[in-house]
RNA sequence: GUCUCUGUAGCUCAGAAGGAUAGAGCACUGGAUUCCUAAUCCAGGGGUCGCAGGUUCGAAUCCUGCCAGAGACACCA
């Protein structure tokens, strides 16, 4: 149930009445009419742009035919309330028992308030993180892992199918250079004198562990079997060791995938899904032999021009064609993509979303490129990026350098402030803007640091019921007792406040899945929180607006039951965002 | 040079997909704790929504141009 769509159905039975009884023309066009929450204060609590909107259309004054609107909305029993104001708005406050239905609903849902069927059980394809396994997590990969994760668990919530997936770069030149890394590890963990690990392989140390763990496998047997043989068995467990690693480390931050997977495998079991995907392009005339322009704006002290396979991507929208075959016949990445592509689309879902960091932007049109062409340009893709996060410690930079080997693992990340406030504030920013992120200020326990003040809402609404329970031992604080309560007795400002925050909720759970932005519900639970702690302040002045009135169980039990609802509110929100809902605060 | 994103209070950012008098937090000033946890709350000042046009009943929001900042732009992955 939701209020605003509710009154939404209540404007439209008035107008189409009026277009029955010939009051406005038969074949008025409603587009454009909304019904939305008003902000200000003496302006209702939803308005409605009704009579602005269809004044033009027919000819009229605005304000006039807000008033005929009004005056037959009054009758409504489910509306308290008209008002006409400004060019034309019709402001419309509802009946407190509206409210009171609506705190006894969100008590009967439960966990399922604020679900909707907008999915409609279609499959949805979300691939998210696929960070290389050349390495651990770092802080890099940090926010495209949390905001990935939270649109899966909010499209979830609104009925969508999801399938999360990790896209593995198990092939390919950089995982060479991590065997050949590896295998440097692996003679030194025997005791070989191996100096500085070359220029352009991994110098970071946590390689090392991984020679370790080969020389507990085989000994000192690869060192004297053929250099290919061994070094082909180091990548594979090389890539092994560290997916592992990133699996745990991805477990840490509570992100989870349904499916791992290789790219290596597009080219195995007696497959060559990159030829397949290159010959199925080709038949669809968009593949030819040339030479790509040189980029401009680059200083190139060598270019040279190189014959090879490109694909047909500029007539997708994109700047230039691009290679799907290296001069020297390999496949390029984009190649294997190009098949990774073909492959999810053969698995047949209804809508894909990819989750990249901001350095793959130039990557977005080529890939949704090659989408469109494999499916005829009819399927629903989206490219949703993040943008950097710069690491600070008290508002010094951390500089971090891929070189060298210095970043920020995300396990140590972890471990020094825990998932809860990493991933709350990773989701306080909209995804495709940059983000500063304190490892300093975000331990902090204050109001600078929302995640604190939005667990600590929940904390005290849970504390709240616990006291109630001493209080009065013989009544109920489980949700689905309390729904009795006689909800009428909530009518101070306050609680309306409250009650009309926890209203919103539905509403801000579909806009934020509609537009792919799960930041909004952390701002909401904060809104939320802010209601709530304003409401309990209120009673340490005046006594009577207390939740627990030991002289009046009845009210309490009204009271609880809205203390009941934030707490579940609140919980579902932060459940989304992947964030605990503690029930007190330590 | 091309493309993408960003520009809102001193700082960090929201702004519900065109709505009425643009909102939070931080910082600053002043106040509240024998109390359902003060990790909280109350009050106050602070704005040319980058600039200039346009679209319409109405623009921070849409369109065009300009200014400023960030990022991406061969066979790397």
């Amino acid at each position: 149930m939701n209020i605003s769509s509710q009154i939404a159905d209540k404007v439209s039975t008035v107008i189409e009445r009026m277009k029955a009884s010939g009051d406005l023309p038969a074949e008025l066009d409603l587009k454009g009419i909304e019904i939305q929450e008003s902000r200000g204060v003496n302006r209702g609590e939803f308005f409605s742009n009704a009579a602005m909107i269809l004044a033009k259309r027919i000819n009229t004054t605005p304000r006039d035919l807000a008033h005929n609107i009004a005056n037959k909305l009054t009758l409504d029993k489910f509306i308290a309330q008209v008002d006409v104001a400004g060019p034309g708005f019709i402001n419309i406050t509802v009946a407190d028992s509206v409210w009171c239905d609506l705190i006894a609903t969100i008590l009967k849902d439960s966990k399922n308030y604020g679900r909707s069927r907008m999915g409609e059980g279609k499959r949805l394809h979300v691939e998210y993180v696929s960070a290389n396994p050349t390495g651990p997590m770092h802080v890099g990969h940090c926010r495209g892992a949390v905001f990935g994760d939270t649109l899966c668990n909010l499209l979830s919530f609104v009925g969508y199918a999801v399938s999360r997936e990790y896209y593995v770069n198990d092939a390919g030149a950089q995982i060479g250079k991590l065997g050949d890394t590896v295998f440097i590890r692996y003679l030194e963990a025997l005791g070989d004198n191996i100096g500085e690990i070359p220029e352009g392989l991994y110098p970071g140390d946590y390689t090392k562990s991984i020679g370790q763990a080969l020389v507990g496998l085989y000994g000192d047997r690869l060192r004297h079997v053929d250099k290919a043989d061994a070094l082909s068995i180091v990548r594979q467990f090389a890539v092994k060791f560290l997916l592992e690693e990133i699996h745990n480390d991805l477990a840490c931050l509570n992100v989870h995938h349904d499916v791992f997977f290789s790219e290596r495998s597009l080219t195995e079991n007696g497959r060559d899904q990159v030829a397949e995907v290159i010959e199925k392009l080709h038949q669809l005339d968009l593949i030819y032999q040339g030479e790509l322009p040189r980029p401009l704006g680059h200083d190139y002290e060598v270019w040279e021009e190189r014959e090879q396979t490109l694909f047909r991507s500029s007539h997708f929208g994109d700047d230039i064609d691009r290679a799907l075959m290296k001069s020297n016949g390999e496949y390029t990445y984009f190649a294997y993509d190009a098949a990774y592509h073909l492959n999810k689309l053969e698995r047949n879902f209804d809508q894909y979303i990819s989750v990249l960091g901001a350095d793959h932007i130039g990557y977005i049109s080529r890939i949704k490129s090659v989408m469109s062409a494999l499916s005829e340009a009819n399927v629903m893709f989206n490219v949703l990026i993040t943008q950097l996060v710069r690491v600070m410690r008290n508002g010094e930079l951390v500089r971090m350098s891929k070189r060298s080997g210095t970043f920020v693992a995300l396990r140590d990340m972890v471990d020094e402030v825990g998932c809860d406030p990493i991933r709350f504030m990773m989701l306080m920013r909209k995804h495709d803007t940059t983000l500063d992120f304190d490892l300093k200020k975000i331990v902090e326990r204050s109001k600078d640091n929302p995640v604190f003040y939005v667990q600590y809402a929940h904390a005290r609404a849970s504390s709240i019921l616990r006291r109630a329970k001493v209080v009065f031992p013989l009544i109920s604080t489980c949700c689905c007792d309390l729904y009795d309560a006689n909800l009428l007795l909530l009518n101070n400002s306050g609680e309306r406040v409250l009650t009309r925050e926890l209203a919103k909720f539905p509403r801000v759970v579909e806009s934020a899945a509609r537009y792919h932005e799960p930041h909004r519900i952390a701002f909401y639970l904060y809104e939320l929180a802010s209601a709530f702690h304003q409401q309990h302040a209120r009673g340490n002045d005046l006594p009577e607006l207390r939740f627990i009135q030991p002289d009046n169980p009845t009210l309490t039990v009204a009271r609880l039951a809205l203390v009941a609802a934030t707490q579940l509110v609140i919980a579902c929100g932060l459940k989304i965002l992947g964030v605990s809902a503690p029930v007190e605060m330590q």
